[in-house]
DNA sequence: TGACAAGATTAACAGTGTTAAGTAAAATTG
DNA sequence: CAATTTTACTTAACACTGTTAATCTTGTCA
């Protein structure tokens, strides 16, 4: 490998500056969009508008996006992204023997939080769940995954009783979804008052597993 | 009162006759829109499509839905209408202390078999629970008061334990929600393969309630 | 017959996603 | 430094959408 010419290396980095400001209007427009989107709703979510409010012409956006369809993926992918952060850190941050009920209550806090994102990422749009990840989004933490591996464990460490990982995982899944969607769903429900319905659950959860 | 006319009569008929028809049309468009539904899916349904399958101007539907928005509502409604039946018939059909379950299974089916509608009722446009009936849809079920009632006579009989009948009812709702959307989403959950999953969730709620 | 009402249509508007052609400025090249 | 190419963006246009107002048609009634 020879150095570089000055002149080439001043074109590279040239090109990473442009890069760089490609990136952060990328950022601006899923900005944008991700506030239209949360105060405007999923059905009346629209591109010019997205483009007004960043100032820029509407055919700007398909220059950073595919189309429509794909930057509403990308925001559910940032949800994804966050939630399996969240659970991750549930998992980390947790004494092994109360992992799994940790980030059962990070499951529910994240749909409490982020009730937009939540509603899209797996009530609006669960399809997208299926969907592979956009490139450059390499880095993603699989979500069920965490739940999976937390179970495993417990279940090696004897704490619960041995059954396939994945089916007390999703038995997990469905608890928590279920009440997530549930309190999104239903104005009964508050993020107050299910406090007791959360704790009776994951205490049926404990002791079913322990059974 | 008086007997009426032979012309005051025919006036009747005819008054009813049309009436009949505007009904019939109405009968038509919602047939239109549901087979158009359940092959575009909710993102691609459009007026004008009905319109076109009917063989009537865009506009004719107008005449009988509000707006998009009440067809689609009506929709969805019809949905909680058989929704709701499901729900009753199970609970009748079942012998008293095999009702919660017999009213689970009914759910799950319900959503396997209508998974357009089930989406559309309890995922995609989840806000149609909260509001009011279509005026004519007055013989409507409360398919959660089908729940809390079997619960709440359940425990009356002594079968299961005494608790709030509402948030027992609620429990058992995460747990037959939450596995019917799963299974709407994830694509490694098939009707056939939930068998074992909703006997193990199913026995755990009899359990938990048991206890 | 003529007035009237009901049921449907046409035309139009505003707004949407999306594509192709055009433009102005910046970067690159000889 | 001048010429050329690339880049980032805009304008114009198309094919849709939901929705409204005005119009037409047709059978009903006095």
């Amino acid at each position: 490998m020879q150095v570089q010419t000055r002149a080439e290396k001043l074109k590279l980095a040239s090109a990473a500056r442009r890069e760089q400001g490609k990136l952060e209007l990328k950022r601006q427009i899923l900005e944008a969009a991700a506030h239209l989107f949360s105060t405007n709703g999923y059905e009346d979510f629209s591109l010019r508008q997205v483009a007004e409010a960043i100032g820029y012409s509407p055919t700007t956006i398909y220059l950073y996006f595919k189309d429509k369809e794909e930057l509403l993926f990308v925001m559910a992918f940032e949800g994804f992204r966050g939630f399996g952060v969240a659970l991750q850190h549930a998992y980390d941050s947790a004494p092994p023997a109360e992992r799994i009920w940790h980030i059962g209550r990070a499951y529910v806090d994240f749909a409490l939080a982020n009730p937009v994102q939540y509603r899209l990422m797996f009530m609006q749009r669960s399809d997208y769940l299926a969907r592979p990840a956009p490139e450059c989004y390499t880095d993603f933490i699989d979500s069920f995954g965490v739940v999976t591996k937390a179970v495993a464990e417990a279940m090696k460490r004897g704490e619960i009783k041995l059954r396939d990982p994945q089916e007390t995982a999703t038995l997990l899944w469905v608890n928590v979804h279920g009440l997530a969607s549930l309190v999104l769903t239903n104005s009964h429900l508050t993020p107050e008052n299910i406090e007791p319905l959360f704790h009776w659950m994951m205490q049926m959860l404990q002791r079913e597993m322990s059974v």
